[in-house]
DNA sequence: TCTGGGGTCCTAGGACCC
DNA sequence: TCTGGGGTCCTAGGACCC
């Protein structure tokens, strides 16, 4: 049997992502403290870390723990650009990419050893390339495993390489904190720790459905499995969102409903583009809620066809905002947010129909063809095509 | 300066169907 | 005084991740 003896799995994870992009490109903020975003931190560099600045902390906080930090608005389009570009050195690397968020991907190296060289020393160039053309720092972990290649990166950071080999898995994994393991957050690692469980080799001597008792079947199982260094999951390519969101926090002063709905008809209209853009639709419109407590509801409804028209969505919202009047009325209402989910690919049908100048009427005979041919409801988009292909004209209100 | 914005997956109950 | 068993879909809530 051929067993590999070399770890085939990279997990590249760029560096305090936004706060590196913003010391890139202005040298006044470099080898300093920079926290990115003002209201909530949304990024901070290493030198900002090293005072205890971190994600998701409000403002106030960050600046009391670092009051020399610069402070810096997001520029969100910038990020998106440069996270292009590492991707592009990423598929450069190997096809084998599947990308977790902006700043994070698994590579599969595993067929590259003859082409490319060892795991390690891919890693090493991948490393080099990107600080060279996009000029950004990024970890990367390299192991057997996706699980294993992600735990080696968040150790080996910032600006780190670090191989798990092959014969040192357990070693590597079990004197480790249980936070560690992908899926526990502060709510599981509270639960572990009453019982007097803090590394993951403690929960490797637990077996399987006391864990699950503890936490719920498939919680359970996966970090039974993640302590025994058991990860099959293969690199995924070509994966496609399963829903879209957009949401806005409104701070703590009351909304009438009027607001409400002005608010929603611009997360709607922003979502429709974005849905279309993608050439998607979905069937799900799932309203988000925050009150001034802090607590959250949401209320959904699905609908008999996928749709990407903004229209639709919006009337389902709107049912959606009034039966949660009440409840906004009630407790007060601090974010609204609309997720679009149960999306599908959009099928667009084609047709060649026949158009003369002299009965211009025709568009309507053509569109009522349509209809009668796939349905009322088949028409989501309609585009009338010039025998200039740069002209094209909306036929139907978008 | 109490709390951003974007996602994924799981659970549990009820409706509904065979 | 009785009510199985299984599967799927929908809704709501929650944990977790970056």
């Amino acid at each position: 049997m051929f067993v590999s003896d070399e770890a085939a799995i990279l997990h590249a994870d760029l560096d305090a992502f936004y706060a590196s992009v913003e010391q890139r490109d202005d040298p006044r903020l470099r080898a300093r403290p920079v926290i990115v975003g003002g209201g909530v931190v949304l990024a901070a560099s290493y030198e900002a870390k090293a005072y205890g600045v971190r994600t998701a902390m409000t403002g106030g906080q960050a600046r009391r723990l670092c009051p020399q930090a610069a402070v810096v608005p997001p520029r969100m389009s910038v990020y998106a650009e440069a996270s292009k570009a590492v991707f592009a050195v990423f598929r450069h690397t190997t096809p084998m990419v599947e990308g977790l968020s902006i700043d994070e991907a698994f590579l599969d190296v595993s067929g590259l050893r003859k082409i490319s060289g060892r795991p390690v020393d891919i890693a090493g160039r991948l490393r080099r390339e990107i600080l060279e053309e996009v000029g950004l720092p990024i970890t990367v972990g390299v192991a057997r495993t996706k699980f294993l290649a992600k735990v080696a990166s968040g150790v080996a950071k910032p600006d780190g390489l670090l191989l798990v080999p092959p014969d040192g898995e357990l070693d590597f994994l079990h004197p480790l904190p249980v936070e560690r393991l992908w899926g526990v957050g502060l709510v599981t690692a509270e639960k572990l720790r009453k019982r007097g469980i803090t590394t993951v080799g403690e929960v490797a001597r637990l077996p399987e459905n006391v864990l699950v008792s503890m936490l719920g079947r498939a919680s359970g199982r996966h970090l039974h499995a993640l302590a025994h260094n058991r990860d099959p999951r293969p690199v995924r390519t070509g994966v496609r969102r399963r829903s879209m969101g957009a949401q806005r926090a409104l701070g703590r002063r009351g909304r009438s409903p009027e607001e409400l709905d002005t608010f929603m008809v611009g997360l709607i209209d922003r979502l429709g583009r974005r849905l279309r853009s993608a050439n998607r639709v979905c069937r799900t419109v799932t309203l988000r809620l925050r009150f001034d407590d802090f607590t959250r509801a949401t209320r959904s409804h699905t609908l008999p066809q996928a749709t990407a028209e903004t229209a639709v969505i919006l009337a389902a919202a709107r049912d959606l905002l009034c039966t949660a009047l009440p409840m906004i009325e009630a407790q007060g209402i601090t974010l609204i947010g609309i997720t679009l989910g149960n999306l599908h690919n959009d099928s667009a049908v084609q047709l060649a129909l026949p158009f003369d100048r002299a009965t211009g009427p025709a568009l309507d005979t053509a569109v009522d063809d349509v209809r009668d041919r796939f349905g009322s409801s088949a028409i989501t988009r309609g585009v009338l095509l010039g025998r200039d292909p740069g002209i094209s004209v909306p036929l139907l209100p978008d």
